[in-house]
DNA sequence: CGATTCTTTGAAATACGTTACAAAGAACTA
DNA sequence: TAGTTCTTTGTAACGTATTTCAAAGAATCG
């Protein structure tokens, strides 16, 4: 026995270094030594833990998932009831900085899952699980009496989960015309009909 | 004088080359070569062209946007009463195969908007363009009685061009979860709340 | 310290893509 | 047909990215 591996540390600093590579390079732009200097290591190293690049893509896109819903759930646990609840979703859900790493990885591997099974895959299971925590909410939120909806749960947590994913496109592309206070509006305006319920907006 | 130039005739050639070669390979794998082999000539001729790859990649993007757009506005106006128009606005907003180039081209090159103010420009031009034409419909829909708002016109129309784009970027991006018809149903169904009105699905 | 194993690096070899360009080919006119 | 201009091609020169790997460096244990 001798030195200890600690690939397991390198791994999660690379997975960081690429998430952090592909939001601002965008997956055209991204070269090895993109990832190697935001990692603080050589091009050697990423590919010492990283032989194929494609295993390092699929790990940022599930640390990028992984994150931002989790992040999300977190918060709308820690609320009450769901007219809360349903108010900090739809804030962690369109954040103002969709700069931030983890949305734009997401969405600059959203369309590259159009022709990458293992990409497409996880695409599927964001859209499964934010769907998820919209009903979840909107289920609680009957339950309490807050809300009172007009149409089947599941259609209006896919509607709500879809409006998000079009506004945070739009934003991290820089449509002029959308900004995340108008995004986040839109959405408000379109759960609270849904609803039959106040949202309030920030 | 001598032998007449066709480079306008060429250069459209090139234009729906480089867009095949978009929607199929994507802007990550993009190589002179793909685009070539589309337009069935060599890569030297390409260069002859398009010197800079960049200016074709943006005439591919407005044609596509053109394309996408003039396509819908002849089909609607096609139409005498507000209720087809939606309907066909619909439809063709969110068309069974997304595979065709006009469609993903529009979707790759939405992400590296945000690197590219050519492209974010154009993104915008297309919102812009939508949105005012759900409004047209909506408008004339009123006049003919057969649409009831519930919000303003505006918000209406953002929120459905919002629901296409999210439901395109998942039918491109092969989110197992989402087919053209489901997408299609929300749609119709969130503006059938909003306008006070039935529509037809297919 | 010496032995062992893991880590990092830089450089060489390799692979791939683009640019530049000379030469051949094609279309047209006189 | 000869002359002119536009078009196409193939290739050589070039630049850049990835792969491979030997060697040096670091951490741990006995």
């Amino acid at each position: 026995m001798a030195r200890p591996k600690e690939q397991t540390e390198r791994r999660k600093d690379l997975v960081q270094a690429a998430m952090d590579a592909i939001a601002v390079r965008g997956l055209s732009g991204l070269r090895l030594k993109d990832i190697a200097k935001e990692a603080g290591l050589s091009i050697g190293s990423v590919s010492y833990y990283y032989p194929e690049i494609e295993d390092l893509l699929v790990e940022a896109h599930r640390e990028a998932l992984e994150r931002f819903y989790w992040n999300r759930v977190e918060h709308v646990d820690q609320c009450e009831s769901a007219a809360e609840q349903i108010v900090v979703a739809i804030q962690e859900g369109i954040p103002d900085e969709p700069v931030t790493s983890d949305v734009r990885t997401l969405y600059e591997l959203h369309t590259y899952a159009g022709r990458n099974p293992a990409h497409a895959s996880m695409m599927t299971t964001l859209w499964d699980r934010e769907v998820s925590l919209y009903e979840r909410v909107i289920e609680r939120g009957v339950g309490q009496g807050h809300f009172k909806p007009t149409h089947d749960l599941r259609v209006i947590a896919e509607t709500a989960v879809a409006l998000e994913d079009a506004f945070n496109l739009h934003l991290v592309s820089s449509n002029g015309a959308v900004t995340a206070k108008l995004a986040r509006e839109r959405l408000s305006s379109y759960l609270a009909t849904a609803l039959s319920c106040m949202i309030a907006t920030q």
